[in-house]
RNA sequence: UGGGGUAUAGCCAAGUUGGUAAGGCAGCGGGUUUUGAUCCCGUUAUUCCCAGGUUCGAGUCCUGGUACCCCAGCCA
């Protein structure tokens, strides 16, 4: 992996050009502005590792600042699990985190700065009548009736509005631009409407809030950011971001360029849509694992390092596209399979008896932690006459491509002996319960030998010892979504038509070596021959609870 | 329908005075291997949405098309 330099996209070229022509005075300053009303999800952390990025490579700062002007719909615990995801994903804003509420004072003063300019006018429009004056794609708009106030009047209706001596609904502060623009955001936005409502910053000190549109350039500004970045659905708002910045008193121009947002196929990244899915149950909650939100992916297993390396290696461009999932997954595999430790873990337990060892002899075998790794140490399994193989790791026939145990041949217990299968026990069923075996006590550590005749050896299978292995649960996950795009539905559909029923599989019979007793949440292993896991929070020392993130990578189908 | 955008491999994505198509993911072939993993080596676009044009030379310039995305919240 070569982390060593960011790869180029046409936003850090911007900067450079910046830069090299010595604008804002070889500062570079940006800022990641999520409202406070879900949870941040892996497309925002596309927009994070930019941001924070950016700010890092060119020795800038980057803010942490809440979009707060909406109390309909933020809440005070998404602010808590939005800072934790980022601090989480391995970065630190530049000094305090900021609210857009911080700045509602300014801002108001700002308004009424406008109002006196005559860019801005007070109108009494029913929210209908608004709608309906601002036209649409084919028709121009047509002033309102109220946009011809006078200065005084519009400073008399707006402090009147402030104070809250009108009603939700009843005025709003609009932007006097161009009611004809063919672009529908210059058509007289509204700056501020009523809303009374207690803020979760603010308390009750405001009944008026401020709109997106307004309030963003002017807390770029404010902060002093230079380069602000958001996605491609904003494109259109920039004539206004502009126009406000040139229009008002504020002491810095920041600039606004945007890039695609992150799509994944088989999930969603709409936080509507993921509040939804937590909502109506569908999932557990914001961070069941089967979420593609930063807590989700975190208990499912990913370190902040493959998300990062996932967002660079997806790059950033202005192109509307659909990243695979398996980018993500990549990119987990390969930071763990370089730092996980690995253990034997048997999902479905079937049980060997080896008849040639004796009843009460117990080894303790030394295995390495990571085979690639001799750093990481090494580790003892206990070995007895009784163990566990993985059921699909038996046949009691199979071609020689098979590469597991198959009755009459052989086969290593990983670090440990080779074995024979030869005999299979069956229940009144005809399933088989139990598989005899026989070691041969010369092949630990090296190969069998005089082994002419003997075929070579089939292959390596993991196993636990049954008296000794500790027993757990592994919850394994399937895509959420059975479609690769869950947002195309039929006619009259939902999204929620193309739920995989069978995303979780919780298998609670595993059995995992007894080295991992007591592991504290959230530690990663490779379950050697299976896959990686992750200690999930729920898990206690009586019930240990596994989460798998991953599987490996397979060249073999599981079923032929 | 008016406006704003975007088109380079199955999926992302470099390509910046026009000079002969990076890289990653996935795939395929081979080697190593006590994980059917990892690792290693090789391979995958005569062509850049289409059609014309300019030029010795075009993914890059010009003209005309086509497809897809975004905008008609007192959401962000």
């Amino acid at each position: 992996m070569s982390e060593t330099k960011a790869p180029s996209n046409f936003i850090r070229q911007i900067i450079d050009r910046d830069l090299a022509e010595g604008k804002n005075d070889g500062r570079v300053v940006t800022r990641f502005p999520p409202e406070p009303n879900g949870y941040l999800h892996i497309g925002h952390a596309k927009s994070i590792c930019l941001n924070f990025g950016i700010a890092e490579s060119y020795n800038g700062n980057c803010n942490l600042r809440f979009d707060d002007t909406n109390p309909e719909k933020e809440e005070e615990e998404y602010i808590q699990s939005i800072e934790r995801d980022v601090q989480w994903l391995g970065f630190q804003w530049s000094g305090d985190v900021r609210f857009a509420s911080n700045y509602f004072d300014r801002l108001y003063e700002l308004a009424v700065g406008l109002i006196k300019k005559g860019l801005a006018y007070v109108d009494s429009l029913s929210p209908e009548q608004i709608a309906e004056y601002r036209g649409n794609f084919t028709t121009p708009g047509k002033d309102s009736p109220y946009r011809g106030r006078s200065v005084e009047e519009n400073l008399a209706l707006f402090e009147k509005m402030r104070a809250g001596e009108l009603d939700e609904g009843e005025a709003v502060l609009r932007a006097r631009i161009d009611m004809q623009s063919p672009n529908l955001t210059l058509r007289d936005p509204i700056l501020y409407r009523i809303r009374k409502k207690v803020h979760h910053q603010t308390g009750d000190k405001w009944v008026i809030y401020p709109m997106y549109d307004f309030t963003h350039p002017l807390s770029d500004a404010i902060e002093g950011v230079t380069h602000s970045l958001c996605t491609l659905e904003f494109e259109e708002h920039r004539p206004f971001y502009d126009w406000v910045v040139a229009n008002t008193d504020v002491e810095a121009a920041p600039r606004q360029y945007e890039f695609a947002r992150l799509n994944l196929n088989y999930t969603v990244t709409s936080k509507r849509k993921l509040k939804q899915l937590v909502d109506e149950g569908h999932v557990q909650s914001w961070d069941d694992p089967r979420m593609p939100t930063i807590s989700g992916l975190r208990r499912r297993g990913y370190t902040p390092a493959s998300i990062r390396t996932f967002c660079e290696s997806v790059g950033v461009s202005r192109a509307d596209s659909v990243v695979d999932m398996g980018m993500l997954e990549a990119a987990i595999r390969d930071d763990l399979n370089q730092h996980a430790p690995r253990a034997m873990c048997v999902l479905n337990p079937l049980k060997v008896v080896i008849e040639n060892w004796p009843e009460d002899h117990e080894e303790s075998l030394t295995a390495p932690v990571h085979p690639q790794n001799e750093a990481m140490g090494t580790r003892q399994v206990p070995m007895t006459r009784e163990v566990y193989i993985d059921r699909e790791d038996f046949r009691e026939e199979a071609n020689k491509k098979f590469k597991r145990l198959v009755l009459g041949d052989r086969v290593r217990l990983r670090y440990g002996y080779v074995v024979r299968a030869t005999d299979v026990v069956k229940d009144a069923d005809g399933d088989i319960v139990e598989v005899r075996c026989s070691y041969d006590p010369e092949t630990l550590g090296k190969n069998p030998e005089n082994d002419e005749g003997q075929g070579k050896l089939r292959g390596v299978i993991h196993w636990v010892s049954a008296s000794k292995a500790l027993p757990c649960e592994v919850r394994q996950y399937d895509r959420l979504f059975l479609t690769a795009n869950p947002n195309k539905t039929g006619e009259g559909g939902s999204f929620l038509d193309n739920i995989n029923p069978d995303s979780l599989r919780v298998l609670d019979q595993c059995l995992v070596e007894p080295g991992l007793r007591g592991v504290l949440a959230e530690t990663r292993y490779q379950f050697e021959r299976e896959g990686y896991f992750c200690v999930d929070p729920s898990s206690t020392d009586d019930k240990l609870v596994f989460n798998q993130t991953v599987g490996l990578r397979e060249s073999w189908p599981r079923q032929d």
